[in-house]
DNA sequence: GTTGAGCGTT
């Protein structure tokens, strides 16, 4: 098995990070390993993996010993095979080590006097080496993965912690505002959500046509709805929960949830 | 069980 990335990183003080792209997503640290190694001392490979499903995102990070070593690996597995599939190999350019990269100049840093006219690696990709080529490609990007993206995002609490610096000059207001303001909006994804006949309903199967039609906006349900429980949908606490003694039906609560 | 530009963790 892999002891890559087990413990975080082992040593990144005299190592050189190369980034494998086009990989598979069912490559391992292991399978890469070996091919790597060949070529040099590999210190660690830790290939990124979703938090939730824990797959691989398709990319992978080989240190390096030293950057002679390094530079071989690019430029023998740089467009190598692996799986069926062409991966490309490349200096990594951020990264924890990325400063060490600028300061070492390993791209440059070549035991044997030898002159090359291009000491970057040739990149030798497909013909479709264009310039506008990412654009397009950008695009499918965002096929199963804008999920992901978005849920990151919302980790992040970018916008949140922003908003709440703007307004820094008054917390109270500001955050009773954007509170309110902030659960309107979220309830009425709620109730979009409710909306769903699914579950709310227990059994709207058999007269929805009709409500379908009286319905087609919702617009007014929502302005009852929400001048109905905007003032205070929370303040309210209808269940005086006796801590010491249990609920007679534990169901309600979760349905209160 | 899918996907395919990119830059990383205990």
């Amino acid at each position: 098995m892999s002891h890559f990335g087990r413990s975080g990183p082992p040593d990144i003080t005299d190592t050189y990070s190369l980034l494998v792209l086009n990989i598979t997503f069912r490559t391992t640290a292991d399978d890469l390993f070996p091919l790597f190694d060949k070529y040099g001392k590999v210190v660690d490979i830790f290939i990124p993996k979703d938090r939730r499903t824990g797959d691989s995102r398709g990319f992978a990070f080989v240190r390096y010993k030293y950057a002679d070593e390094a530079q071989k690996a690019v430029e023998r597995l740089d467009g190598r095979v692996v799986d069926g599939r062409e991966i490309t190999v490349q200096f990594a350019k951020y990264g924890p080590n990325a400063e060490k990269i600028q300061k070492g100049r390993i791209i440059e840093s070549f035991p044997r006097s030898r002159h090359r006219s291009r000491s970057r690696s040739p990149y030798r990709r497909h013909r479709d080496d264009h310039y506008k080529d990412r654009d397009y490609r950008r695009r499918s990007r965002s096929r199963s993965y804008d999920r992901y993206e978005r849920d990151r995002y919302r980790g992040k609490d970018k916008d949140y912690r922003r908003r709440s610096r703007s307004h820094s000059a008054s917390p109270d207001y500001s955050r009773g505002r954007g509170r309110g303001r902030y659960d309107d909006d979220r309830r009425s994804v709620s109730r979009s959500m409710s909306a769903s006949p699914a579950r709310r309903s227990p059994s709207p199967r058999k007269s929805t046509s009709p409500r379908k039609a009286s319905l087609p906006r919702g617009e007014s349900p929502d302005r009852r709805v929400r001048d109905g429980r905007s003032p205070s949908p929370r303040s309210v606490s209808p269940r005086g929960r006796p801590a010491g003694s249990r609920s007679p039906s534990p169901r309600n609560s979760d349905v209160d949830e």
